[in-house]
DNA sequence: CAAGTGATTAGC
DNA sequence: CTAATCACTTGC
């Protein structure tokens, strides 16, 4: 079953990060195959008060456009020239929040994200921001797709994660975001293997 | 540890 | 139009 709309509505960016982890990430895989994973790591983008956000001063544009819709939505953008970031959005229509996935455990398919990262330890098959989406084949066709309903990427509910299983620390890869590089804004599951390398 | 890769953006 | 900038990964 689909996360409901009102999972993504109902709080901000940092609500919704804290709320995603442990969650079932699912991209079907044709011919009724799934490719799933467990989240363990998170960041928060807060939208236009956020340095470190693409939607900082309220910035709009083709790009950013997606983070502007009502929380539920699929946001991809493609950086660096070779890798795919996948965020869900946060919040009512308007408020520019979003929630990068970093990190997943493979669950369901790792056949097949074997085959699509040859040669990696199944450890690293999906521990980035990156290698998740070439794992789980997340690009440009699933902006701005909804995962409420309809999209061809989706979020299941799973068993709760205790508050004492999460820990944060500063954000990867802000530095240019000043004092907001610092904040806690990213989550992730303690005792998973799977999280990306930098801590 | 540095190169690479190309979409996106701001600045003319 | 052009140049600069990346929510990173990989192979040296």
């Amino acid at each position: 079953m689909r996360l409901p709309r009102s999972f993504y509505t109902r709080g901000d960016a940092l609500s919704l990060a804290r709320r995603l982890l442990g969650k079932r990430l699912v991209v079907p895989a044709g011919a009724g195959e799934r490719v799933a994973g467990r989240v363990v790591e998170v960041e928060a983008y807060m939208g236009a008060g956020d340095r470190a956000s693409h939607a900082y001063g309220n910035r709009r544009t083709a790009r950013t456009e997606p983070m502007y819709a009502e929380g539920g939505r699929a946001y991809v953008y493609f950086v660096y020239g070779l890798h795919h970031q996948f965020n869900v959005v946060a919040g009512p229509a308007g408020t520019p929040e979003a929630v990068l996935v970093r990190a997943v455990e493979p669950l369901e398919g790792v056949e097949l994200m074997r085959r699509r990262r040859p040669g990696r330890p199944d450890r690293e098959l999906t521990s980035g921001p990156g290698k998740l989406c070439r794992a789980l084949c997340i690009d440009l066709s699933h902006n701005n797709e909804d995962l409420a309903e309809g999209g061809r990427v989706w979020l299941e509910d799973a068993a709760p994660v205790s508050p004492d299983d999460i820990a944060s620390g500063p954000r990867v890869g802000v530095d240019y975001a000043g004092a907001d590089a610092l904040l806690p804004y990213r989550l992730w599951l303690r005792d998973s293997p799977y999280v990306s390398r930098q801590k």
